[in-house]
DNA sequence: CGGGTCAAGTTGTACTGTGCAACCAGGTGA
DNA sequence: TCACCTGGTTGCACAGTACAACTTGACCCG
């Protein structure tokens, strides 16, 4: 396999692989969508953030977050506390409840992730890993 | 990095990578939607095929494969040919114009990917491309 | 200070992709 | 023949998304 080749494959399989992506993530966990769940991730990992962070990190419009949110409030998976310095802004943080399913869901993909990946030696894995790592860092939005 | 590091990474990039897929791919195509571009790469590979394998190859729901056809058949890019022998069965097939816009967004697929991985050896090329099609080949549905 | 402009968020509207269920029409086998 | 199966379409509902208009609050400049 040449370069041009391993370009058009690395194409072909990234494309099936998104085509996939959402239908089996609702499939798995239909309790939390692939986008509520990472947001709720990103809320995690950032120990809270404004609804326009959101919105700007994952390259949605406002509207779209601010019916996210408001669905993952109505959920009881998220709260809003409103910023004392600036009443515009309210700042969004993971409830217990969010906290915990989102560990829960985060749990399952994992199974599901070392099953499918059981049977491949570390040192692929940790090569994947890189690869993948690198091949996403070439774009805006993480 | 240790394997559990690893498929954590291989995780969170792949979901990365799946969230964004679908809108970028909106950006770079507006002609094309990524269900229809597969949909079409399928024609074009099988030589036609009927609707009822595209939604059993691509686990959709057959009223879905049957409305984007319809789409489709509308601009179109595909033909629908009656089986003679088997009065229920159309046969799909992509037109000359089919064939076209699926060539062009092809080309300007691979351009865009190409661009991406300029900078990556060979060698991490075709690794990279090994390991999406051995992860994807875990999959049932293409 | 006051008015213009900017920023955060919400709401109305529309469109796409999707699934399920009901249905139609054509084939198949007991 | 009649019951059942199969390929496909259509009606309906729903999620996710964008765009545009709007509200509210902050900020800056004259």
């Amino acid at each position: 396999m040449d370069a041009a080749e391993a370009v058009e494959v690395i194409q072909h399989e990234m494309t099936a692989f998104a085509r996939r992506a959402r239908a089996s993530a609702g499939r798995m966990h239909p309790e939390l969508s692939l986008v509520s769940y990472t947001l709720l991730g990103h809320l995690e990992e950032s120990g809270g953030c404004r609804a326009t962070d959101l919105a700007a990190h994952y390259a949605l419009d406002k509207s779209t977050v601010s019916r996210q949110v408001s669905a993952l409030e109505r959920a009881g998976l998220v709260g809003r506390h409103p910023d004392p310095d600036d009443h515009r802004v309210q700042t969004l943080q993971l409830t217990d409840a969010g906290r915990e399913i989102l560990a829960q869901v985060t749990r399952s993909r994992r199974v599901a992730f070392r099953e499918r990946l059981a049977d491949w030696p570390e040192e692929d894995l940790t090569r994947f890993a890189a690869y993948l790592e690198r091949y996403n860092a070439g774009t805006a939005a993480d």
